[in-house]
DNA sequence: CAATATGTTTATTATTATTAAAGACAGACC
DNA sequence: GGTCTGTCTTTAATAATAATAAACATATTG
């Protein structure tokens, strides 16, 4: 008899196998520890420990009496537990659900359906009605009058304001790294990053598709410079996008991926003038370069408005 | 006998109420009305429109036989149906919540409890959780491990944080405004802005308070010729902690206004000379005497850290 | 009697179950 | 053929519920 469960039990499942583990080790007709001892030592509250406990008692492993807690026996196979299937968290979902937007194509203005797509992701309806909320903050799905969420994003308004933004704030970065002391750390991760730069150029006629992880890392150290949670939230965003679609982008990608591995070595050597002027100058015309390149990639697939 | 709804059938109640208008616009005897065309009318579905119809029948107010719709008698006042208590949308919620935190000075670190402020707000647990979730990318609060939020801002990092990020965004839109030909409106606009400055200026000395108000405006006007949905997005945040704090930061207040507006002043002038370098120069300015103000005013509310 | 244990109660959250509403489809009617 | 209604399916908003955490009270032990 399996009653329905509001609150999946994945804590109890997971102490009481766990508490099992710990029995096993004991020899039988030892004393368990306290109740207080065993939740700090499983990372759990009493009450669930207290639940195990008298499980542990009714399947009589333990003879359980006020503070007495008896071993009576050791754990066999049956004895353990299987937890609900597990759903996903919010965090996992991020990517997963631009993913499946940028791979399939999901054409803008699309009705997003809650009730389907929890199940297609398995996660519960109002971890996705959360996350939906939470990206309506950054214009990718906006709620409808009377419920329910659209996709609003990429259309190629979109793809522009968003690598006008991200030309905001890496120009900003920039600045502040050409104007760090030569003894700051950030150099050494220069010299290291553009080493592989170096590198893949020469092999670049068969590992172009290298360049994409390289590129991420590259604006990743770039950004690292400004300590700022708002350009850090953002960056998040605009890597996924920039490097879900330059993944798919299969035209010219060689003669795309030296040029940008070029672009990042005259933005390096402009660094290392320590100019802003010039740092700057180099790295909009290497982000120019970025957002003609999202643009054409959005044409090719056509649905863009 | 009431039962549990779980969801409100406000929609139901209000085209009822509606219905019953229009039923004591005709005369008794006559027709009403296929479904479609009343669903049409009222802006709901066929569904509501038939429910509503079936009570007008039981009630006795019309006789409903498939597609005859007979009216048999006016409406009387207690033929009105009361709807649920209107709940606030999470737009509402905003500005609500932001202004309790910072009137109240909720310290940074407090567990906010869903259950408890969804009655305080009178909005429902999942709305209030939505808007946690969105409110998370500007990381204002933060999801515990298992379950729950806190607050997380607004402390002195946070501010310097914003301060800096504003300062990036706006000093971007001066130099895009700096750039933009004669005889575009925007000039106009600053025309008129400054004129409300010195106007302002002459009669500071009792109207300080109408400062707060035109400094939004101000601000506003600026960021008005960069299109972009992340900086309008970034703008409201900005904005609401801002004008909230320089609304309740009392100390100095009449010269800290006058010293803004004049700022302002230094700014237009600037932009008028077309000359960006010039333009950022005095944005930056501003910015940094606003960044110094917000602190001040969260150091002297004291919980900062 | 102080410290620590368990027993009991309360509060809060995550998730399910349920209802209102929207929309689709098919047959009836004019 | 077009419009109308009857029926059914799908979806999202909300209430109800089980799991958990945490607070409080009482008992036990050294």
């Amino acid at each position: 008899m399996i009653r329905p469960m509001a609150r999946t039990n994945t804590r109890f499942v997971e102490a009481y196998n766990e508490l099992l583990n710990l029995c096993d080790q004991l020899e039988v007709g030892a004393y368990l520890p306290s109740e207080n001892a065993l939740s700090a030592q499983l990372g759990v509250s009493r009450t669930v420990i207290r639940s195990a406990l008298t499980r542990l008692d009714d399947c009589s492993i333990i003879a359980l009496d006020g503070r007495e807690k008896i071993l009576r026996r050791h754990s066999n196979v049956e004895d353990r537990l299987e937890g609900p299937p597990v759903l996903l968290g919010i965090e996992e979902l991020e990517s997963r659900f631009l993913d499946w937007v940028l791979r399939m194509d999901v054409p803008p203005g699309t009705v997003l359906n809650v009730a389907q797509l929890s199940k297609d992701f398995s996660v519960a309806t109002h971890t996705l009605q959360e996350f939906f909320s939470s990206l309506s903050r950054f214009g990718i799905v906006v709620r409808r009058p009377r419920g329910g969420w659209v996709l609003l994003g990429f259309t190629k308004n979109y793809a522009v304001e968003l690598s006008d933004f991200r030309t905001v704030l890496e120009s900003n970065s920039v600045r502040h790294l050409a104007a760090l002391p030569l003894d700051h750390e950030i150099w050494a991760r220069l010299d290291s990053l553009e080493q592989e730069h170096l590198d893949l150029l020469l092999r670049i006629d068969k590992d172009f598709h290298d360049f994409s992880p390289l590129d991420e890392k590259f604006h990743a150290v770039i950004n690292s410079v400004v300590v700022n949670r708002f350009v850090k939230e953002f960056q998040k965003i605009i890597s996924l996008v920039f490097h879900y679609h330059f993944q798919w982008n299969k035209t010219h990608e060689r003669e795309r991926n030296e040029d940008a591995i070029r672009e990042h070595l005259a933005l390096i050597e402009a660094l290392r003038s320590r100019d802003a002027d010039k740092a700057e100058a180099a790295a909009r015309r290497h982000l120019a370069t970025s957002k003609q390149t999202l643009l054409s990639s959005l044409e090719t697939n056509s649905h863009a408005t």
